[in-house]
DNA sequence: CATACACATAAGCATAGACTTATTAGTCGG
DNA sequence: CCGACTAATAAGTCTATGCTTATGTGTATG
């Protein structure tokens, strides 16, 4: 979970993909690292759950399962609890954040 | 950031730090690795911006760094328009979380 | 001030992991 | 079928990193 999104490169693919689903193709052009290195980035995210791939002819189009991040939400919430104490509600930073 | 938190000893170390302060020998006594480790682990949890410690006499307690969550809480909210679509708004999600 | 104590830093090692260049596996068009 | 095309996997390399032991730094105490 947070080693998948450690890696700065992967975690670029991830961002990339929240603008919308893409194939292996056109995420590879977005960057400058090879075509497998970006389907290696892709497997280690499918297998974090945070992304899917489903195959259209020859192109396989990636896109972020939602989902995915309920893990990360989960650990926020559960040590939620902590900051609520020092930084108020956590919904109230959320908030302040859309300013 | 995301980084700081990928490794499992380290992010152990960091859950502990949540339940309260407390110095690097008793740290070093709740995990099956060595001072130096609990040091260099609480050195980058430091460098991350997620603790910070006070040296009190010999002892140093080091306390989480409630403000050091803010990257990562922004890095959900930046994202959050596409989940947004998907599953809804975060706080809802959120409130989910408290059943 | 000499010793013990608590932690940080240094140095070295061994594994993990992020790339690369082949190569293989599917899929389409002629 | 065959060749081109797209993606996944294999194999190898090189760096990052998490650990260890050894040593250094700072602080209290007799």
């Amino acid at each position: 979970m947070f080693r998948a999104l450690a890696d700065p490169s992967r975690r670029a693919i991830f961002e990339s993909l929240t603008r919308g689903e893409s194939d292996v193709q056109t995420l590879t052009s977005r960057f400058d690292i090879s075509q497998p290195a970006v389907s290696q980035h892709l497997a280690a995210l499918k297998s974090a759950g945070l992304v899917n791939g489903r195959r259209d002819g020859r192109r396989v189009y990636y896109r972020v399962e939602p989902r995915g991040m309920k893990p990360l939400i989960d650990w926020i919430t559960y040590y939620r609890a902590f900051w609520t104490e020092h930084v108020g509600r956590l919904e109230k930073l959320l908030e302040k954040m859309d300013e």
